[in-house]
RNA sequence: GGCGACAUAGCCAAGUGGUAAGGCAGAGGACUGCAAAUCCUUUAUCCCCCGGUUCGAAUCCGGGUGUCGCCUCCA
């Protein structure tokens, strides 16, 4: 089956057919690294992230790069305000982004260019565009001529003329038209600057995109990725120059998330609820931000709150549990002979990968396809009342889960944990307090290691603990 | 003024023409020494409202209401 996604470009959903057989280009627009990166950012960069995981499940070969802006004018100001210089500012947070990236499961790309590295390419492309008449100089400030370029606004579905209608910006007066953006910013004295044919300055925010995805991808990009307020005007910027420059389509795909609301308010500076993933981290477990990140489509809006993320904790135990058990039984169980029902189970195995391939094939439906993990969560748990299992299947069932947990992230280890040999002995001799119906005492060891974050369960086949 | 998204149970959330997935929470039952986990049963005669198309609509069309957003730096 073909994966099928919606195309920003055209709005609609449409079948993904990469412009190379089975090898996909993605570039993703990453965080200006002027500050930790907030819970709607994450959303980003998790659903680009499963979207690169799932195409290489399918088979894809996948070149992933998402981009870092270390110059920019909130980088500028922001250093000035903690009194380091720009690179020491981006040297910070880009260390934080990959802390917080990697405890919410969030891989690392293939590449992660910065813009600062190549102001070279950046240059050569504004040349370029310079050349070609699309682009003019004003006292070292140099401008993108949107009208020059026909297809403006195509991303954003509205045309040139009522865009202008509704700005309500100061616009420099020096620009031939409103629209009209900065490839090239001059710098101003004691700001850092490269040296251009234009002068001294710095490259404006939309170029570094363009420069950098075709540097590592080539001319035209399979799939261009981004939060939904790149919508306009950067992505719309980046086709413009990117178009202007090359003659070519910029990006067959384009994908936007949507947006993430914190307790159905937008987060902004001046509300003061911005949540960054740093300092969720410090209360809930990034799995179950994972997990609750993924619970709903990636285009539809999301409210965010604690306890929304409490009620995500449920679900994402109940896949967890189930996982330990399969392991403790592996670890433990007799194996019998494959029979009658043991084949239902694999039949069923099979039956609900295929649903999740399916969610996934459409449009990246991660609500869908973590519903048919529960369904085959439950199918397990019914197959497991049976008492003589075919550890093959086990093996099956957990390889199942490992693979398509991998694709959402999920379930990252699926090894059975050592546990300390002091809680060792508290289980063992709770063990003893039962076998002697010292009630009481079994009890009271139990609270004791539940305190300690240890639940125990009675099984058949003996005791069974798990982390709360 | 232009453009757009969303509205499904107590909560979260799939489903875009064939008669309401899944999860969380709740209730009852089974299992258990008691629990935990798990299983079974139960929780929307109905999908914001009003019209229309259709044999048939949560799903399509028209109108309305509400919430949010973009058009300015912003994921």
């Amino acid at each position: 089956m073909a994966v099928k996604l919606f195309n920003t470009l055209n709005r609609r959903i449409e079948e993904f057919v990469p412009l190379k057989e089975k090898q996909v280009g993605i570039y993703v627009c990453g965080p200006t690294v002027y500050d930790y990166f907030h819970i709607g950012n994450a959303r980003v960069f998790l659903i680009f992230d499963v979207v690169r995981r799932y195409l290489e499940y399918k088979g894809y070969q996948v070149t992933y790069v998402q981009n870092f802006t270390d110059v920019e004018d909130k980088m500028i100001k922001r250093a000035e305000e903690m009194d380091i210089t720009v690179s020491e500012l981006a040297e910070k947070f880009i260390n934080a982004y990959f802390e917080d990236a990697q405890a919410l499961g969030i891989r690392k790309a293939n590449y992660h260019p910065r813009a600062t590295e190549h102001i070279k390419d950046i240059i050569k492309l504004i040349q370029k565009l310079v050349d070609k008449g699309l682009a003019y100089n004003i006292e070292g400030d140099v401008y993108f001529d949107t009208t020059s370029y026909q297809g403006y606004g195509k991303l954003t579905g509205q045309a040139l003329e009522d865009l202008e209608a509704g700005a309500r910006i100061e616009v420099d007066q020096r620009k031939k038209n409103p629209m009209d953006f900065a490839l090239w910013k001059k710098a101003k004295e004691d700001e850092l600057y490269w040296e251009s044919p234009w002068g001294k300055g710095r490259p404006g925010w939309h170029i570094e995109c363009s420069a950098m995805s075709m540097q590592y991808l080539g001319e035209t990009l399979d799939i261009h990725a981004g939060g939904p307020d790149l919508i306009f005007p950067h992505h719309e910027n980046e086709v413009a120059q990117s178009e202007g420059a090359t003659g070519k389509p910029f990006v067959k795909y384009w994908m936007h998330a949507g947006y993430l609301n914190i307790d159905k308010q937008k987060m902004s500076k001046s509300l003061g609820n911005i949540l960054t993933v740093k300092e969720i981290r410090k209360k809930v477990d990034p799995l179950v931000v994972r997990f609750f990140l993924l619970s709903a489509h990636y285009r539809s809006p999301i409210n965010f709150n604690f306890e929304l993320l409490e009620q995500a904790r449920g679900g994402l135990e109940r896949l967890n549990t189930l996982i330990h058990t399969l392991l403790d039984i592996i670890e433990k169980a007799d194996n019998y002979p494959l029979d009658e029902k043991d084949r239902e189970m694999l039949a069923k195995v099979k039956e609900y990968r295929l649903k999740f391939e399916e969610s996934m094939d459409d449009d990246f439906n991660t609500a869908d396809a973590i519903a048919a993990l529960f369904e085959l969560t439950k199918e397990t748990n019914i197959y497991l009342k049976e008492e003589k299992q075919n550890l093959e299947v086990i093996n099956k069932i957990l390889d199942t889960y490992r693979e398509l947990g991998d694709v959402l992230g999920l379930i990252p280890e699926l090894k059975k944990e050592e546990l300390d040999p002091e809680i060792e002995t508290l289980i063992q001799k709770r063990q003893e307090a039962r076998k002697n119906k010292d009630y009481a005492a079994a009890d009271a060891i139990r609270d004791e290691l539940l305190e300690k974050g240890i639940v125990l369960e009675d099984t058949p086949q003996g005791v069974r603990w798990r982390r709360k």
